[in-house]
Order: C-alpha cells, then sequence, then structure tokens
DNA sequence: TCTATTCTGAACTGATTGGTCCAGAACTAT
DNA sequence: ATAGTTCTGGACCAATCAGTTCAGAATAGA
C-alpha cells in the first residue's frame, strides 16, 4: 500500500511490490488474483485507516490537551482533528505522498474510470462525514458561517484535496499549517495554533 | 499536448502520440529529442494557455457585460475571470481533465522529481500572480478579508487545486460552480451568480 | 515417519515499452 | 532537370511489462 501510495499505481512494477511484500510472484497472484485486485484493496485499506481518525477522533480528556479547550464542539474538533493527525503530526516521508485516493482519481480518470470510481467514491465518504459535522455544528450554532453544511462539506473536500496537492508538491511543513491554519478559519472553524 | 492532459505522462505510448500528432516516429524524435522532452514543451504550452487569461483578463467594456459591473475592482476581477474561464466555460471533455500542472505534480512526484518540480514552479507563478492581485486589491480596499495577501494567495492556490482534482472526479458543472462561488465568497470576492 | 496440502522460486510467455537506424520519398533551390 | 537537403515509414533493438506454469521445498496432520 506505502509503495502504491509513494509511486502512483502505473509506476509500481511486479519486481518492486514482490521485493517489498517479501513474497513471490506465485504468492502474490494466488493471494491476490492480480496487481489491480491487490491494489484496489490497497485503496480499500487506506480509506479504513484514513476514516477512522476522523469518525473517531480522540477522548475529551486528550482533546482538553491537544486543543487547550479553544473550540468546545465536538463536530468541528473532529475535523481539526482529523487535519491535524493526517497532515501535521506525519512523518515528512508520508506526509508527502499526499492521500492515496486523491492520487488515484487523477492517475486513473482517463485510464481505468472504475479504479478512478471507486477512488472518488471512498472521497465522497469523507465528504458526507464532514457535511454531518458541518451540520451538527450548525445545530449547536458553534460554527460562524452562513453557507449550509453541504456547502461547507464539499468547501471542506475541495480545501482538502488541494492540501493533499501541495503535500505531495513537497511544501514545507510551516506552509501547510499556515494554509490551513487559514482555511480552518475561513470555514468557521476557529482553531487553536502555537505563536512562535 | 492535450493527450498528456488526458491520459497523464506515463500512460500516453509512443503509438498513441504518434498517431495522435499524425508524424512517424523518427520525426518526433528529430523535432522534440524525446517523450520527456516533447512534455516539458507540453507542460510549457499549457502553462502559457493557463496563465495568459489570468494576467490578460477581457476588456473592461467585456467585463461590464460578464460580471455586470458588481466587482469594479480589476485585480479581483482577474482570478474571478480565470475562474470562470478555465473551469465552467469550457467544454466538458476538457473541464474533466483537470490541470495538466497538477496532475503531473502528482503522478511525477516520486517518479521523476525534476518534471514534478518543473510542474510545481509554474504553478507557484499562478499562485504570485494571486498574491500580487490580492495585495493589488487590499491596497484599493476592494477586499473585505483581513488575512495577508500571501496568505488568500496560497488559500486561492488551494482552492485551485482543490477544484482541479474535483474536476477530473467528474463533478457536475452545477457543483462546480456551487463550490467556486463559495470559495470566492470566501476569499472575499463576491461573485455573480444567476439565480435560478 | 509418511502422506497430503500449501507455498515458493525460477523459468517462460507474448505483448509492449522507449528509442535507433536507414533507405528512399518529398521537397527546395539553382 | 538536377543536386542537395529534409523528412518519413517501417524494420529493428534490448528491456521491461503483467501474468502463467510447474517441479520441488516447506509445512501440516496423524
Amino acid at each position: 500500500m506505502i509503495l502504491f501510495w509513494q509511486r502512483g499505481y502505473q509506476a509500481c512494477a511486479l519486481p518492486d511490490l514482490l521485493a517489498t511484500m517479501n513474497i513471490s510472484r506465485s504468492s502474490l497472484y494466488a493471494s491476490f488474483g492480480d496487481k489491480r485486485q491487490l491494489f484496489i484493496e490497497c485503496l480499500d485499506l487506506f480509506f479504513q485507516r484514513t476514516f477512522n481518525p476522523l469518525c473517531t477522533p480522540p477522548s475529551p480528556a486528550k482533546i482538553s490537551e491537544e486543543f487547550a479547550g479553544n473550540n468546545i464542539n465536538h463536530s468541528l474538533n473532529s475535523i481539526e482533528h482529523f487535519f491535524r493527525y493526517t497532515l501535521l503530526q506525519v512523518p515528512k516521508q508520508r506526509r508527502e505522498c499526499g492521500c492515496l485516493l486523491v492520487n488515484t482519481v487523477l492517475e486513473m480518470a482517463d485510464q481505468d474510470s472504475e479504479l478512478s470510481a471507486f477512488a472518488a467514491e471512498k472521497l465522497s465518504h469523507v465528504e458526507q462525514y464532514f457535511i454531518e459535522c458541518f451540520a451538527q455544528a450548525k445545530s449547536e450554532n458553534a460554527i460562524n458561517n452562513d453557507a449550509s453544511a453541504e456547502e461547507l462539506g464539499q468547501l471542506c473536500m475541495t480545501l482538502n484535496q488541494g492540501l493533499r496537492v501541495a503535500c505531495r508538491q513537497g511544501r514545507s511543513q510551516e506552509e501547510l499549517e499556515s494554509i490551513l491554519h487559514n482555511s480552518l478559519r475561513m470555514l468557521g472553524i476557529q482553531s487553536t495554533r502555537e505563536q512562535p
């Protein structure tokens, strides 16, 4: 999965995959069918590992440490935690891979529309969760923005996709943090940021 | 260029390129060196065709027709015109290709860092122009946003990149228009939108 | 220890990759 | 018309691609 994440689908040759997985060619075909099916399983695994930190943020105790009680709304904390957890609190090497689902949507769009649609569908689940978070926040009057929850969710996903491109561009941690901070602010999520 | 734009670098095989360009194999190598150099020329061409409508928007007369005099600031009009011209007023088939530079950054990041950096550098010129527009607008008090011009420009580029991903995802014209409208509104650019 | 099942390494396939080469066609200038 | 330059089609190359096959190693159960 990490190799696909780093290089993309087409650029991963069978020998590279076999060496990384440390199994033999025949084992791969026996276990996964072929390269494409292995890739689909990787997309699924990636989605699970990306989605989990979004819909199950850390415990309230940990939140109060992390965010210093600045944002008491649970739904908005989910979103902020998602970005902090997957964008900032991540080793540089992995951050610079961007998002496997975004990468796949772009790479396979004209090549294998089924794979591209598969990845896009996973992303839509994330967007749907964004929307639910904003809807919840709006019902609690915890957000300062008059756009609808759908619009905020779409915008949040657009910013997320743009940030993943920025990651793969090799932008510095500081730049990403600045962009993220301004993004969340414009969405109406007042984020904490340590001042230097 | 269009073929690279649609399929990406790696997925364009020589025979496909030759058939599309309607030249022979030897002519391609005589004229462009090799596939990679041809691609670099395409990136450059794409940048020029993308950047021109940004820094040379239509004449004031045309603007007044197009935007109904809603936004009298020239710099902000440049940005709005850029998005309208490259995102909305474009045939579906081409819109769904996204942005060749963004696509290239993602595809080549771990594969050919030189190509990826080349595309990223082109994108940074666009971002720089965004920043200049926002700086101009701020100096004329034409923008309702207390973030700095640099921050606004970075955010604008992040939204742009996110929108290009959304294009390649196959989002509908209506969705894109909605996202763009909200994006510009949050950046402080009050865009006109025909109400249905 | 013996048998039965599973797994694996390496050789092999046919197709495709980017790139080279050159004889001859097409064109230009005199 | 002729000589000189440019262009082109197609054959060719070695390398690599994803995928198949199978004898033999490794493992398991009894």
